[in-house]
Order: C-alpha cells, then structure tokens, then sequence
DNA sequence: TATTGTTATACTCTATAACTATA
DNA sequence: TATAGTTATAGAGTATAACAATA
C-alpha cells in the first residue's frame, strides 16, 4: 500500500459528498443547513430556549434569533413565553416541523442500512472498528495542531 | 452488530470534524474555507482564468470575481490579462500564495501518515477498502435520491 | 451571436456590541 | 449584577440579472 494519502483523501471526499448533498436534499423540503441543523437539536433536546440552542450549535444567541425568525416564518417551529423566567423564550417544533425531522430520521436509517447493504458482519465490524480508530486519531491530531498555532501565535 | 447507524454517524462525525477543525486551522493562515479552496484549485490547475476556477469551484463566475478580489488583497493571488484574449484574466499564485500551498500540501501528506500510524498493513487495506465501498455507494444513493426528489418535484 | 468578467442587487450565515427586560 | 433575547452593524459567501468589452 504505502499511499498514506488515500485514507485521508476518502475522507475528504466523504465530506464533500455528505455536504454539498444533504445541502441540496434540505433544500427541497425549503430548508438550508443550518436551520435544518437547529431542528436536528430541537428535535433531540426537545422543546427548549433559544440560549440552549446556541450552545448546543455553539453560535452566537443573535445567530440563534435569526435562524428561529426564518424557521417560524416556515412553519417548522413556534416561539413560546417561557413559563417562569419572563426574560426567555422557548422554542418547539411545529406539527410540520415534528413531521419533518421524523422524515429525516426515516431517511437516515434507511440510507444507513443501504451503506452497509450486502457487507458481511466482519467487513462491517472492520470498518467501523477503522473508522473509529481513525476518527479519534483524526480529533487528536487536529486539536494538537490547534493547539500548537495558538502557542505559536502567542509567541 | 446490526447497527447500521454506527458507520454512518462515524461519516457525519469526520465530516464534522474535518470542517470545523479545518476551517479554524485555515483562518490562522489569515484564510478562509472558500477562499482556500480557491487557492487550492489554482494550485492544481496552474495559473488560470477566472472562469475556468469558476468551474472547478462550480460555482458562479461573480462568486470568483469576489473571492479573487479578497485574495488578491491579502496577497495570495495576482491579476494578469490573457496573452491572447482581452476579456479573459489570468489569476496566478503569488510567491506568498505558493508558498502557503506548499505548507498546506505538507501538513496534508503528514497528517496523512499519522492517522494510519502504527496500523498494520492488513488494517491499512481494510480500512481502505472499506471506505471505498462506502464512498462509492453513498455516492451512488444520494445522486439516486436526489434524481428521485428532483422527478417528485416536476411531478 | 456567444463568452468573460464586472456592477447591481439580494439572501443566508455569522459575529460583536449596545440595549431592554428580567432574574 | 448577571442573563436572555433583541436591535444595530458589519463582513463573508452565494446567486441571478443586466451590461460592457471582446471573440
């Protein structure tokens, strides 16, 4: 083998696949990555405050207030008074929003299954065992790049 | 095993990670992910015209009229009109611009290494394999349903 | 007539800072 | 005094449409 790049390279072209895909398949159903991405966390937190939301994006509140403004005026969530702190507001999915997400779910799980459709039970446990060994070198690696420019930087 | 979502949600994480971590080791570059990508296809291409980038970013030719006037600010890239066609520009990789190209090229080839260090070659081909399945088969399924939802919605 | 790149305009995502209402 | 969300402002990326210069 010896072409450390092509692991590496798949990678990068996962990413690419997944991106610029999801992004086209959310905006047939009138939403962007983004939004979509506040519902996919609504959608596991359950009803919540816009203050969680942005933690759980890790975006600024203001970006927050934007997002839910175009989501509301979809139809995919619904703002409402926060029933002790008068300063909050809680966010939840609409009907239409609910049923979108679950939607989504559906397709996940389906498009899941069809990844792994006809790999036997050990090439799948190779794989995912790869995978995960990858993906946690990959995290690793990159947080002690970060680190080291921010040092550098610094200095 | 019979948890399919397991290699799926492994994708989603590298994507994850590979973007974020990505984009924030670009901008201590002074760089952005568009912009960088920019500079890494005219670094693949040779000095080019604007619509050819256009191209190759598949993006429009008035996004690259942008990202090419940043660039140019920031001193990656240079202007120079076409030998032979006067309404075409060339865009070529400034001294400052090669030079970055050939860090990233670098960092690219050794983070390459250290994410399979210390695997087996058997790991190596398994791994490598298997992605390649799954990288041709997610292709396959999302162009499908894409094609699917494009025809449902002329329907 | 077709093509290259630009100006004009607009929308989305994102951030910081200042401010209001509330805790 | 601190927190939740908003208005104000700004910058980046993206698109389409109209236009100028050139092929």
């Amino acid at each position: 083998m010896e072409q450390p790049l092509h692991i590496f390279d798949r990678l990068l072209e996962v990413t690419s696949i997944l991106q610029n895909d999801m992004a086209r398949s959310f905006e047939s159903n009138g939403l962007t990555m983004s939004r979509t991405h506040l519902l996919w966390e609504l959608n596991r937190l359950g009803a919540t405050t816009q203050k969680a939301l942005a933690d759980a994006l890790h975006v600024s509140p203001r970006n927050v207030t934007g997002l839910v403004d175009a989501l509301e005026a979809t139809g995919f969530v619904a703002r409402a008074p926060h029933p002790t702190d008068r300063r909050a507001t809680i966010v939840a999915l609409t009907e239409l929003g609910a049923r979108t997400m679950q939607q989504m779910e559906a397709d996940r799980l389906r498009l899941s299954e069809q990844l792994i459709d006809g790999m036997s039970g050990e090439q799948q446990r190779q794989l995912a065992l790869g995978l995960d060994a990858v993906t946690e070198r990959l995290h690793a690696l990159v947080s002690a790049d970060l680190a080291q420019r921010e040092e550098r930087q610094r200095a």
